[in-house]
DNA sequence: TATTTAAGGATAAAGTTTATCGTTTACTGG
DNA sequence: CCAGTAAACGATAAACTTTATCCTTAAATA
């Protein structure tokens, strides 16, 4: 995904288009889930002397307006996702790599609904285990 | 759950009995899902000069030790309850309720395994919606 | 009941997030 | 383009959260 198409994004979320934040959504489009540290240290490349308090307020308003998802993993800090389908979390316990896997959980909030008398509208789930990578390597 | 029973499962984790820690483990009990200052409050009520401290430093160890557990509901503060059998969470959006429901997630589970090759250890799942009670009162 | 050691309380230190405020920059409409 | 306006930025203080330290207290053991 290109700057434009970043730009456009941003302006379709009511948001100025910065460089800053071009580089926050280009770096989450590049790495999938970055944490706030990784965010900060991504943008302070292109733009060596950007506040961190630039980033959380970025991060705030960014997720506010649906242009991202913040994630929150077990024992870490969130991470942050660039909004896209639905899909759930896999993440590895041994090197902390997280991926997007796309399981239609309907079935789940079928159930949830009908056994709780809950209106669902959203959900999340992350499955923890270990990647093929970790398990091959010892 | 009693007092006894509660001890009994402090020792099966190898902690010391101590009335912090039964206070802390009734109130959720009680209570179901609790977090830190939800607990702080509760443990005050009994123990009127415990330490926050104190109750970080059991949340973290009785997390450890497999007793507790800890939810993370996007955007809210940690909550923790008693370990039991794998289920999932309701939370409403509106009251902030959370509700556990047993909805088996070996099919995701094993589909994610396949379609990954991870081998998936442990999930968990949050459904968001609208409870009930929130329902009907407008 | 004495001994040992984990746990508690008080509080300092560290770490994280938010608020403030003056300056800069992106957007708008002429 | 250019000027005006509002949003966003950087710097930094303040607030808030969590962890570490250290001395005292109390639970477990025999
Ligand atoms: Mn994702
Ligand atoms: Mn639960
Ligand atoms: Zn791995
Ligand atoms: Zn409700």
């Amino acid at each position: 995904m290109n700057k434009e198409a970043i730009a456009e994004n941003l302006r379709a979320h009511t948001l100025k288009v910065t460089p800053q934040r071009l580089k926050i959504v280009e770096s989450l489009n590049t790495y999938g889930h970055l944490n706030i540290d990784m965010l900060y240290r991504e943008v302070k490349e292109s733009h060596p002397n950007v506040s961190l308090a630039t980033v959380y307020k970025n991060l705030a308003i960014m997720t506010q307006n649906g242009l991202l998802e913040e994630v929150k993993i077990s024992g870490h800090k969130s991470v942050f996702e660039v909004k896209k389908a639905p899909h759930i979390h896999l993440h590895c316990s041994r090197c902390g790599k997280i991926e997007d896997i796309e399981i239609d959980l309907s079935y789940v909030k079928a159930e949830a609904e009908k056994r709780s008398g809950y209106i669902v509208s959203g959900s999340e789930a992350v499955m923890v285990g270990v990647c093929p990578e970790c398990r091959h390597n010892r």
